[in-house]
This record gives structure tokens, sequence and C-alpha cells, in this order.
DNA sequence: CGTATGTTTATAAACAGCATA
DNA sequence: CCTATGCTGTTTATAAACATA
């Protein structure tokens, strides 16, 4: 049992360069011996403006072709459905076009990352991920699959890239099979045997053998239900309908995963408050749906699309964490234990871009001027973070309403934004909130902090976009060093925001005075997942049976503006502001509401308006 | 693997009886045989209106004396004191008294309800747990130990009773070694050894072999930590504080528990929206509180009181839910397999009486005439409910405001109350809720459902008790059939609640009527839990800096009743309305406010109002 | 009764931030 | 100042107990 059940790594944290087969990295260098690329120089899978092909991290016999703005969308149809004739192992393959990205390989998880799958291509960008068609109509936001071959060489390197995780699951078979000793010899008819705490049938070890695609997704069960209920249009779904799904589009479920996957699936409908179940009419149905508020419709065809700027510099990727956080201890002990590590059963690969839904694009050439800044932006509170702003490049930092954002960092991607707090909460009786996130968002103040954009551009996603903007110059450093994106809470440590256990005291000596209150009363929020859950309004009789977060009107602030927190909320996939308030990458520019940067958080949680 | 950890069992579940000795009970016997004494008839541990005396589950030294209302506390104290001396093992042991019950045993975890610890004796009945003191005054609500020694007889009593369960901590440490071979003998170097995820030390498990009080405590982790919390005056802990309160408190803990139980008391910490971090004025302390609304400033001494009523008759506990329930497989399951399942680490005993705080006492003698009921309550919609009603003692109606209260049953005391939901919920899209409890609280009507008493009396146990009552004399039919508590949601078959998906509509062509918003929005419920834990307001800048929940202003309501919740909470444990609206069994009636039985829902979630 | 569904608790673990040695 | 480590806090996964339909 000390090889109990192990979670997959929690999606969107630090991202970790894959180990590739070098089972004992140096312990005694901090950086790990992995990074071989310069960053900045062009590694081995860096392609830019090339087309890059790779599997499908679960759906069998899917490959996903990103395709750079530069190439033609035509031609890699063309280029796709010749070259897909050439190999067909198990039937039509399908291909999943994304674009607006350099498709480099770290969009995908990272087995994936090192497989050098790019192919060289050219084509139109379009706005969302494409499931290229039998009659590739070249339409936008198609999601029927295709009925083609996959690229031969692609896959098959692919193929490769994957055995190493599939070696893995040979080894669990073992590994499960031996902790099924019970030792003792004790009670052997004790067993309840709830036909749900038993192994994967034989037949499906087997399977898990080969390289059907039964690799774990690296979605939570969470993100996956949301899958799930987003796919229909009644945004509802059974329970069984649930199963039914994801085992239709990660097979691994149906052939790999113990019968216990469904008691996670039903444990976080009920956990999270954001599954909703409904009862039909006659009562006889039950149906989950997700809360309207906290429902980005996130879809896993949105999922799929890397959010990737074509200008980013070639493989300055995952090197760059290492050597700008030397001592990462993590890291190392994963790096020495590769061979034991991969004995477990398959974890999620760790990555963070492509849970990134996030389908807002930035112009390098437009910059917001700090003129527009609103006085309590960044000034005095956040000049303690210069520091830590400095290296990256273009940064855009977001000031929150409430609690500071937490540090967190996702999605290597060229451009980022930097969701940056500008004023610490006051906190209730003269506390001081601590800085390791989630508990306690003191109320709005008068003042309301904005998001800012130094030198971005925003669009939303599939979706009406419509915040809010101001702007800021910031302290723009085009420099590559540390682009990882970087949120810090703004952890106050001056004395002057921290009020003492007095009556709801508003001393506003300081950039922005909130509210006293700090106990969770309705318009409060304890958590930062409260915040986001109740981030909108909407009854049950608008026009839209079933909206999303974002087509939630905002209450009592200009209704005409979605909320970010729609794109803030949809590359975490839960609901928590913890792992919403974090840094943004921003790729594939599009041309819409460029303009729109001052995004106001009454607007995000019209509560506290 | 197949022993993986399992949790204690939920409790204030269904109680069942400790399976004694007898391994192999009749399964084709649907009531059990350990049913041996007839429902009414004075069984062996039944001593009515006797001191009874048993180990603390979890305390070492330390004995807990449950005086009857009818005894004597004076000659009770000089008893205690006298016989204190005659056994000594490991120095001076604590006392600590409890009143108001029969002293029963079935108060007590399983382990110890069959242990007969009853002894005469006579004393004054006083409200609160009272921890015997070296300089016995008497006074109430003394929490402060004695150094007496523990009654020999009884002590020797116990100690054999608890060999049932440790041997099978002796068993378990078998278990766990067995657990710790990893067989295949991979890598060994790949653990991580967190120091947390270590067997407990050697010795410590040589300590679990005795009779050190090193049982596990029948308390869910939440339920430690507010005790913890509430055990001081401020009403906050550090994280270091709550440790060693628990290992203080508990010493399964510090001996046995493996040192993985400090993560669950930081998951705990952090799962649930109850407990909430602060942090010092220097920023540099970080305290967990227990958010006002949701704290009923539960404490340990408070959780031993047990709820019985003095006019129960004798020995009609442990087997009446077995008549009354007949097919009940868990039960026989465990009758069944009793080595086998002791063999596991310690579970908690299946009891649900430790944990009732609700301190309100139940006079026979008192009836609530029904023509102080509301209108809208336990009329149309309880209808379809009598026929479940019928067949228990003494039962209260009450008539949630929102959602129908769940299934709960606990508690076998002599008197019960029913919680009897009235009015179902309207659904958001004309969908009915299911009934499978939590899940959407619909907003309350102007017409407030009631809490009915018919047959009972209520006082609120430490606290100040002032919710307002309505009565209702129900069908009081006194008999000993299920006296078992019991709630049930009104499943609401009948289609005339159930509203179209059209805007908030309030059709009040039922008893209740309710808002149709079903999504979670600040003044609206999406789960039980958040009912609870928003149940009242409070500033902090009021008088009590931390305030109970039931010390809390109603907003906007009647700001001179506290809340019912209060105690129906308390029986939880934790901040779930699905255990909340159970059923509640009264006992030790005191004089206390015996004329107020309606309870306001609207008082308890003043934002609903 | 057996199964599916739903809720809750326990436990392990991954990982982040921070403090401190 | 750096670094290694431990503590604290958050989140996810998994198993299980138990309930209800
Ligand atoms: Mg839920
Ligand atoms: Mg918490």
């Amino acid at each position: 049992m000390r090889q109990s059940p192990r979670r997959p790594l929690i999606l969107k944290r630090r991202k970790l360069p894959f180990p590739k087969s070098e089972s004992e990295a140096p312990r005694d260098e901090p950086d790990g011996a992995r990074c071989k690329a310069a960053p900045g120089a062009p590694g081995e899978q860096g392609f830019p403006d090339a087309v890059r092909i790779m599997d499908h991290p679960s759906m069998p016999d899917t490959q996903v072709v990103v395709i750079p703005k530069t190439a033609d969308l035509k031609s890699v149809i063309d280029t796709l459905s010749a070259k897909g004739k050439e190999c067909s192992p198990k039937g039509p393959y399908k291909f999943i076009l994304l674009s607006g990205g350099s498709g480099s390989p770290e969009d995908w998880p990272s087995s994936l990352c090192l497989s050098s799958l790019g192919e060289d291509g050219n084509g139109r960008a379009f706005g969302n991920p494409l499931i290229l068609k039998p009659k590739p109509e070249g339409g936008d936001r198609t999601n029927c699959p295709v009925d083609t071959k996959p690229l031969t060489a692609a896959t098959s390197l692919n193929k490769e890239q994957d055995c190493s995780l599939l070696d893995d699951s040979l080894t669990n078979i073992q590994w499960l099979g031996g902790m099924c000793s019970d030792g003792l010899g004790s009670d052997a008819g004790r067993k309840v045997s709830n036909k749900e705490n038993q192994e994967p049938h034989a037949h499906r070890l087997q399977l898990s053998q080969h390289l059907d695609g039964a690799q774990r997704p690296p979605y939570s069960y969470m993100a996956m239900i949301q899958f799930a209920i987003n796919s229909k249009p009644e945004r509802r779904m059974t329970l069984k309908e649930i199963y039914t799904w994801i085992e239709d589009h990660f097979p691994y479920f149906r052939d790999v995963a113990k019968p216990g996957w469904k008691n996670s699936i039903r444990h976080n409908l009920s956990l999270h408050d954001m599954f909703i179940r409904e009862t039909s009419q006659d009562g006889k149905i039950s149906f989950w749906t997700i809360r309207p508020e906290a429902n980005r419709c996130l879809t896993l065809d949105q999922v799929y699309k890397p959010v990737v700027d074509s200008s980013t510099p070639p493989s300055t990727h995952v090197c760059e964490q290492q050597q700008l956080k030397p001592a990462f201890p993590q890291f190392k002990k994963a790096t020495a234990s590769v061979s034991s590590e991969r004995k477990m059963k398959p974890l999620l690969p760790r990555t963070d871009s492509y849970l990134v839904p996030i389908q807002l694009s930035i112009s390098p050439s437009l910059f917001l001027p700090s003129a527009q800044l609103p006085l309590a932006a960044s000034q005095q509170n956040c000049s303690s973070l210069a520091a830590d702003f400095q290296g990256g490049g273009k940064r855009v930092r977001i000031a929150p309403k409430c609690a500071p954002p937490p540090v967190e960092e996702f999605k290597e991607e060229p451009l980022y934004v930097t969701l940056t707090p500008v004023a610490p909460p006051q906190h209730p009786q003269g506390e001081v909130r601590g800085s390791r996130r989630k508990q306690y968002l003191a109320p709005p103040s008068r003042e309301e902090p904005v998001l800012l954009f130094p030198d971005s551009t925003f669009f939303d996603s599939g979706l009406t976009s419509d915040f809010s903007a101001s702007q800021d110059t910031g302290s723009e450093s085009p420099g590559r060093v540390d682009q990882r994106a970087t949120t810090r809470w703004t952890s106050a440590p001056s004395a002057h925001h921290r009020g003492p256990p007095s009556p709801p005291l508003h001393h506003n000596h300081a950039t922005l005075s909130f509210s006293a209150t700090p106990f969770r009363e309705p318009p409060l929020f304890s958590s930062p997942r409260e915040l986001l859950t109740s981030s909108t309004r909407w009854s049950p009789g608008l026009d839209h049976p079933r909206p999303c977060s974002g087509e939630l009107q905002a209450g009592g602030a200009a209704p005409t503006n979605r909320s970010l927190t729609e794109g803030l909320v949809l590359d975490t996939m839960n609901d928590s502001l913890s792992k919403i308030l974090v840094d943004i990458s921003f790729s594939g520019l599009e041309d819409e509401e460029l303009d729109v940067c001052n995004i106001s958080w009454s607007h995000l949680i019209p509560e506290l308006k």
C-alpha cells in the first residue's frame, strides 16, 4: 500500500519537462540536466510556422493538427486527406485542426511534447479548433470528425513516444497485482465486492498494453464532466450519459480504468457545487447540470485549442522555469525517479497548456498606455512586485476586486498576462490575510480595481466578449527571460492595509479600502470558489435556458459586458478562484474587440457592486 | 490493498448494535439475532435512574459519569471521590459528569454500549456536562478535570469491553504490517517519505496494543476541529494548536494514528468552508476560525452529554431499529464478519448518540396544541406523510422553508422529534427535485413553514434558546414502535408544485410557494450546506468578537430569536443541511422555554426573508 | 433483494508558498 | 544571499460507508 492509488497530477500547476528516458538526472545540478536547448534557441521541437501533428492524448485514431496562422488551411486539409490514406491501422483516423499557435509541442501533454511531430504545411488560421470533416468545407467551428487516415510518420512517432507511458501500464498491472496480495490471509470472505472496487477486466488489462489510445486523459474528473454536459445542447446529462460520454471520448476509462472511476465521477458530481442535479418533470429522471453562473461552457474541443502565439521564439519553453527557479526539489526528485515514477499507474503528464481555453489574443503592437490606469492600480502596492515582473515579456496586470489572486503559473506561452493584485484586502478584525490563497475574499471597495493589460488585446473565445477595458503601458520588457505567466498575491507586508479588529472600519489611507466584513455572507465570499460561482446572476426565465457564465447579465452593472471570469476560469477547468486568478497566456490574436481591456470586477461579481 | 484505509463510519447514520462476539448471526432472520431483549422490556443494560459510569472513548484516565435527574449530585460526587481512591493505575482519574439522561450505555459508542456500566447513585441533575473537580463545588459548567480515582469495578468492566476493540488494534498492526510489504520490489528508492505517509512508530504500535485509551474517537475530523477551536475563548487556533489539542484529547492520534492524520486535518480545514483562515495583525500567524454563522460552538464536553430522557422505558434502544427495519443488509454483514471486520483498523463504532449536542428536553406531559399551527404547515403537503409518521411515538413535524429535508435517522432515544417537510420546493424550469437530498434549496416563500412539535417542548442547550414556536397536536401515538427518529423528504410526486421554466414564478396554488430561481445566487442556496452556513448574519464589529450561530442576529427578521439550526446542526457536527434536517431525539427535559416551538425558517436563513 | 444513484468522510498525494535553518 | 527542508494550505483522486430509489 505504499503504492496507493495516486491521483493524476493537478492540472495547471508548474510545468515540468517530461522526463524523457534519462532515468538518473544529476542531482547536484539545480537546474536539471534535461534542459539542453538554450532558452530562445530553436530546439529540436521548434518548427515555427509549421503544421504540428500529434496524437490526441486520449481519443484513439485521432490526431491533432496545429496549423499556424500563416499556413494555408486548404492545403493542409488536402495534405491530410492525401496522406491519411497511407496508414490506417484500425480504421479511419480523425483529425482535429487547431489554429492560432505556433504548433509547438509544448501545447500538448508532456508525453507528446518530446515527439517532435511537427510537419511542414501551410494553411489559413481560423479561430476555433476544427475537426476535419470528410468533405472539408473549411467552415469555422465544425466539430464533426473526418474519415481520413493519419500521417504515417507522425503517428508512428507518437506511438513510440506513447510506448513509454504504455509500458507503464504494463508495469502497473503487475504492480496492481502485487498490491492485491492481502498477506496475512486473514478473512477472504469479507470483501464486499462492490463491482466498483475491482481491477479492470483481464482483457482490458491486455488492451491497456496496446496502443489503443487508452492513456489516461490529462483532465480532471470535474473537467471531463463539464465536457460531457456541455456537449449537449440542453447542457444536462444523466449520470449514465456522463459515463458513456467519457468512455466514448476517453477510452482509458472504458478499457483501463478500474470500475472505481465511476465512483469518482459521482463523487465529483456531489462534491462540487457547480454540478447541480435536477429532476425531470415526471420526477423519474435525474439530470446533472452545471450552474449557469459557473458554466463556461467548456467543451473538449475548446480545450484542445492551443493558445500559442506564432511570434513566439521557438523552444523557449521547458527550460525557462528551471533556470529561473533553480531550486525545485520536486522536479529533481521526479527527474531522479523517472523509471520508478513511471511504474505507477499512468499519471497525468505534467503540462499546463492544454487546459487553457482562453482564446484571447495578444497583439504585440498593441500597448495600453498607463495614463488610462485608474489611480489605485499597480502604484503603491505593486511596487514591491516590480522586481518579480520585470523579467518576463509582455505582462498585463489585473487588479482583483477582493482578495489578492494566487500565485499560479501555467501555460508556457510566449505572451502572457500577469494578473497582478493592486490592493490587499482589508481583513476582518484587523487581521491580515495570509498569502496561501483561498479563504476570505474581502468585499470590494468603491474604487474598482481593474484588469490591466499593458500591451495586450483581448477577444473572447467563442462567446461574446464584452468587458470594459483600461490600459496600462506597464513595464514591457520583451526579453524572453521567465516567460512563464506568474501571478502573485500582493501579500501586503506593509501594515497600512491591516485594520484593527474593531468594527468594520474603512481606513482609506491606502489605495483601496474594503468592507471589513470578513465572514461569509451572501454578498461576500469566503473562498475564491465562491466568488467564481456567484459571479453572475441568472434567472431561469431568461432567453437562454442554460446560458454560460459569460452570457449572464451582470446584475446592476452595465449588462452588456460579459465577465472575464469565463476566460479566466476556462483555463482552470474548475470553479476555484485560486486557480482562476492566474497568469493568462494570450495567443492567436484575432481582430475582434481589440480595445476592451478594462475589466471591472464588479461586472464579474455583480453582488459586490 | 483490498484493505485500503477505510474511513471511520459516517457519524450520525443508522445506529447499529455493536456486534458483541457472536460472529455468525442468523442471516435468514431479517431482524437479526442480536435483539434478545424485547422492546420496552428492561434489558440487561437498562438501569433507569442509576448512575452510569463509562470510560471516555478517547481520553485516558477519564470516565464519564452519567447522572440521572433523580440522582443527587452531591452524593455522587462524594461517592466518586471516595471510590476513586481505590484504583489508580496511571495516576489520578478524571470524571466527566453528565446529566439529563438515563445513563444508558447506548449514549456511548457501541463498544461501550454493551458493558452495562450502570452504577446506582443519586444526584441532582444539571444542565451541562461537568468535569468533576478536585474541590467539587457543584457549580454548573465547570470544565476543569478532577483529580480523583476511577471506580474500580466500572473501570475494569470498561477495559474488558474495550479489549474487543483493542484486540482489533493489535490485529490492525499486523494488517498494516502486511500492507507495508511492497511486493514486486520494484523501486524502493522512489518513496518520497514525506514523514506523513509513514506508519506509526514502533513504540506507538506497541502502545496501541495496550489499554491506554488509544481507540479512535468516534468523531469526524471536522467535528474534532470544531471541538478544538471552540475550546478556546477566542475561538481560533493555529494549525499546530489544533494538532496538539486533538492529540491531547484523543491520544489515538498521538499514539496510534499514522502521521497522515495531520494531512487529513489540513485537508478538512481547507475543504470545509466553515473553517476560515485568518492572519494575525503582523501577518505572521495564521489562525483557523469557524465561520460564526456556522459555529454552534460545539465542544467536546457538550458532545459527551447524552440526550436521554429519564422517562424512557429501559432497553428500548438497540433492538428497536432491527425489529422495525428487518431488512438491513449492512447490519447482517457486519454481524457475520465481526472478526474480519475487526481486523481492520479501528473503525468508528456505529453509534449516533454521542454526537447529538441538542440539549433539548421533552416533557411527555407537554403537548403542543395544533391550534397554534400556522396555516401553511403540515396540512396538504404532509398528508402523504401521514402514513410514514403514524407508527412512531411522539413526533414533531418541521416544515422547512426550502427543500425537503433528507431522510435521516439517528439517536435511538425514547423521545423523538421528526422533522417533517411540508412543502416541496418549486423546481427550476419545471423540473422536480429528486429526493436524494442535497442540491437545490429553493428560496422561501412569504408563508413561512414552521417547525412543528406536536407533543414536545424544547429548550436550548447551554446557549440562549429563543426561537419562536408553533404547536401541533399531530398524530402522537405514544406506542414504542419504531421510535427511531426519521425524517423524510416530501418527495413531492404531485406535480402541482413544479413550475415551468418560466421566470421566477410564484404560483401559490399549494400550501407554499417558492421563488423559482434555482441556481445559486447570493440569497439562494444550491445545497443544504450552503443554506446552513449562510443562515445568519454577523459583522465582525458586533459585541461578541466571535459569536456562535445561535447568537447571531437574524438579518431583517425579529432579531431576538436564535436559530434552531444550532440545535439541528449540533447533532451532525458538520455544516450540511442534509444532515441537519433530521429527526431529533429529545431528552432530559428542563424547565426553560417550554413554550417556544414555532421556528421560523426565515430566522434561520435571514437572507431568505 | 440487488442495482444504480447520490452524499459524505477518510486517506493519500501532488504541489505551491512561505518560513527557517 | 542561497539553499535545503519542513510546515502550511489547496486541490484532486480514490476508496468506502451509507443512504435512497
Ligand atoms: Mg454537486
Ligand atoms: Mg476552509
